[in-house]
DNA sequence: TGGGGTGGTGCATTTTTTGCACCACTGTAG
DNA sequence: CTACAGTGGTGCAAAAAATGCACCACCCCA
């Protein structure tokens, strides 16, 4: 696959000799000094300086070898990859999360998944950030994605992502044209609210639990998916990170406030998974790209 | 250098057809497709899906696409570094930078460049923040390390690096055990100080004009090292970024507590060219090496 | 049903790689 | 001063790999 230049270079630069390098790679010196030649001539200078006795690197060599290395080094994890796919390609994994981030990125990222895994099948529910980090901590729950508020010591934070809180409303809303808003600059409007199915707060009120001013809720509702319709329908307006609304946001049928409120404006997203299990391929695979997903996302304006 | 196999590849992935993709390549498709066959072969698995239309990759595949594709990038940067380089090898360079950038970093990077760019000189000197700043700005410096306050329009910030204030102390000292400390609980402590030679305020002062308690100031010196050894002696303690002391830090002579205090803990340090030059090979290649270097320490502990 | 498209293959040719034997050079031990 | 044991470099011939032509089997579509 790769030419065997890679590894004659990388252990002559090892070796500091051409002739000890070829012993240790089994052919004859003739062929590696040839291969080193004949890469001099196409870059037009030397990689090696020859002393007496052997070589050692130039400026350039060290770059190259750099360069030679790391792809040594990236293949020797392809191949490895690659190899425990060819085996292993059936199964199934679970994934939970909140539900802002079942729209748009967790899709994408599913489908780019069952590509490489095309037998391994998939199941996403949404859960409150609690019960997701409770699901993972006990291991029913391959893959989490959640706030990270209260960390559970059974449960590992594969990558994160900052995703302050801010204001939702549609573009032409009074507040759409503003920079950003205090907690203070929305008390007049009315809200719409997500809440779980047995009617317990939401996130905002476990970190807020002292408001300045009381915010007059308009409608609740259990799915985002609603609420999004209510805002859009000029109902109210929304206090949500941006990840949930990016098609609208990017359709221009939305728009995101940053919100200046301590506690709100630093809170975090994560990919758990628990501590005490083991990462198969499959399940590694996955939390790159979902991590992958989520490092591309803009969140904070 | 290497295997054409990459390009041959990564051209039949774009085209999603051998055939296509050997007429762009100009070589027959026969050596094309037996390629491919040779490689599937040596990995045990497909890596094209055969349609009646042509190719399209399978998982496995575009795993090992993702790599071809990164080699190539990464020879081609490669490459070009290399034949700047070959061209390109004398000159001189000119750093300006804080002195306690001076200690540890910077020597490692110059050794670091200097077997890149055996031929190239360097000159280092030292100097306070502002005067950084202005000497990159009217191009007199090629490269500058300072603290960002007050950004020059002519200056352009390559990388910078969050380098909180805190408390330099010896290890027996009272504060040492603490995890943090605020300007008052050092109020009593007598402090080491830097100053320029023509005695003007430190960028402490700068920073935090109205200070909650005055510092009584037990030493004043122009060079880092010399508070440095005053630190030592046990005849004060200091103000410093974690910087200049990873040596001492990881030796254990001395420790670092962060400060608590608006303005100085979230103090950053940032990597400087003029916006108005430019950036020839040996410069970039400066930058990149010092710009990794700060990456690599731990300043906030 | 035929024509144009696809990937795959047997065979001959060309090109590249490899290894042996040998050269020129250097530093060192006798 | 010489002999020797290292080093990298090279001419030549054999071996191996890559290439291209002509052709096959297959599929889709007019």
């Amino acid at each position: 696959m790769h030419s065997n230049f890679l590894k004659y270079f990388d252990e002559v630069a090892r070796q500091g000799s051409i002739r000890k390098a070829a012993t240790v790679l089994n052919v004859s010196s003739t062929s590696v000094n040839r291969k080193i030649l004949s890469i001099e001539k196409q870059l037009g200078v030397a990689v090696f300086d020859r002393t007496p006795e052997g070589v050692e690197l130039t400026g350039i060599g060290s770059i190259l070898l750099e360069h030679c290395r790391k792809t040594l080094h990236d293949y020797e994890r392809t191949r490895v990859l690659i190899d425990d796919l060819r085996d292993l390609r059936t199964g199934h994994l679970k994934v939970e999360t909140i539900d802002s981030v079942a729209f748009g990125i967790l899709p994408q990222a599913l489908h780019q998944f069952s590509q490489t895994f095309p037998d391994i099948s998939i199941s996403v529910t949404t859960a409150l950030p609690d019960d997701v980090m409770k699901s993972v901590a006990e291991g029913s729950t391959d893959i989490g994605i959640s706030f990270l508020l209260d960390l559970h010591p059974d449960v590992r934070v594969i990558s994160e992502k900052s995703a302050p809180f801010g204001i939702i409303v549609r573009s032409d809303h009074p507040v759409a044209e503003r920079n950003s808003v205090t907690i203070d600059d929305i008390a007049s409007y009315r809200l719409v609210r997500t809440l779980d199915a047995r009617g317990r707060n939401s996130i905002i009120d476990q970190v807020v639990s002292t408001i300045t001013s009381p915010l007059s809720t308009h409608v609740f509702t259990n799915a985002l998916i609603v609420a999004k319709q209510m805002i859009l329908d000029n109902q109210g307006i929304g206090l949500y990170t941006k990840i949930g609304f990016i098609d609208e946001i990017e359709a221009g049928s939305l728009k995101f406030i940053p919100l200046v409120q301590e506690g709100l404006n630093d809170m975090r997203i994560g990919l758990l998974v628990s501590a005490t299990h083991g990462i198969d391929p499959a399940k590694r695979h996955l939390c790159d790209v979902i991590g992958r997903a989520l490092r591309m996302m803009r969140l904070d304006s």
